[in-house]
DNA sequence: GTCTATACTTCGATAGAC
DNA sequence: GTCTATCGAAGTATAGAC
């Protein structure tokens, strides 16, 4: 059964050149942001011809989800791995202050303000990274004796989340005004909280 | 002397329907992102033609620029009015946590990344905002008794400006989780830095 | 799986009449 | 100051040969 519901021919999902066209879209994004994400300047880029983005894909829209999709489930499976072996602050506060990606969710916030498809996707994203962090937090403040009372673990996690947010928004105008003091004040911070309390801390802290 | 360095003709800058085409490309840019502000849409959005578009701003670049600046100055003139005459934590907490212009943000920094005529004057703009800001924080850490080695100005204003950015921009995406509770464990540390006045309290920020 | 060829739309921008 | 007319480039997408 399964008759076919689209009327066109679609390349497999493994192929080669498929990957190929997604590397030369996510490239463009970054380098020119999501407008000029075009079958043609992706096919160039690609050094293929653009038609064939329409044998892979059905539609833009759906090209730059899948750019999407592949690299953030690429980065939601590492934040899950490094936090299962380690949930201190520092760990948590090392992956947030990863520059790598920033970028990334720029262009796609953006993009999904005004797409629907693209919107569902990231929300769908936002929030398991969020349930990932969040867990690793709670956990983390419990081991440094912080109780809820004085520090909830969804406040520690904004506040880390959006500090790293805005310093890497901020670098990328070439705005740095205090940035360091802030970082390393918010570092020495969290070192002091892990290195302090009961836990006998294996990792090294400081 | 000044003879003219521009081929073309150009309207007046207080022309009337200069300001109805800066109107039509805000609201255009709002509702449906940047790469929509064509001079084609932007003149329907006016119920004018889009040929004018090019009769009073030099390229689409150039317009954008100024529905930028445009509302950058009146929402900068409006922070220094707002702290020149009350400079509390809880008077820059409330500007911050306007939503307004959120989504103006997202697009003028998404925009600003490949565009380097846009990115100089956002960097601009978020440089005096930041001081004016600062100046502001330094003073009423100061006012309530905080030192700066206990939280350093910037600090401050950098973590309230990420959270509240942070914020802004998920509810954009519907995520909404941990918001209420951190807006109001910040709003009442706040409150309670403030109203003990000049004494070092319990309350220890982290 | 990749190609040529093409239909159709929209884009920024300009020239010149009124 | 606004109009008609128009150019060339670039956009998405499809059909059909190889």
């Amino acid at each position: 059964m399964a008759s076919s519901p689209s009327p066109r021919r679609m390349g497999a999902p493994d192929s080669k050149t498929r990957a190929r066209l997604l590397d030369a879209a996510e490239h463009i994004l970054l380098h020119q942001g999501h407008a000029a994400v075009t079958s043609r300047r992706v096919g160039a880029q690609a050094g293929l011809k653009p038609q064939l983005v329409h044998y892979y894909f059905r539609s833009m829209d759906e090209l730059l989800v899948e750019v999407f999709r592949r690299r953030a489930d690429e980065r939601l499976a590492r934040a899950e791995r490094a936090l299962a072996e380690d949930c201190s602050l520092r760990a948590i506060w090392v992956l947030n202050a990863d520059p790598r990606g920033a970028a990334f969710n720029i262009e796609f916030v953006a993009l999904a303000k005004h797409n629907p498809v693209v919107r569902a996707e990231v929300a769908r994203y936002a929030e398991r990274h969020r349930a990932t962090q969040l867990e690793a937090v709670r956990r983390a403040l419990e081991a440094a004796g912080v109780s809820d009372d004085r520090l909830p673990p969804v406040v520690a996690l904004l506040l880390m989340t959006g500090l790293t947010q805005v310093v890497s928004l901020e670098r990328t105008l070439g705005v740095i005004a205090g940035h360091d003091e802030t970082i390393s004040f918010v570092s020495d911070l969290i070192d002091g909280l892990e290195s302090s309390e009961a836990e006998p801390g294996p990792g090294r802290v400081g």
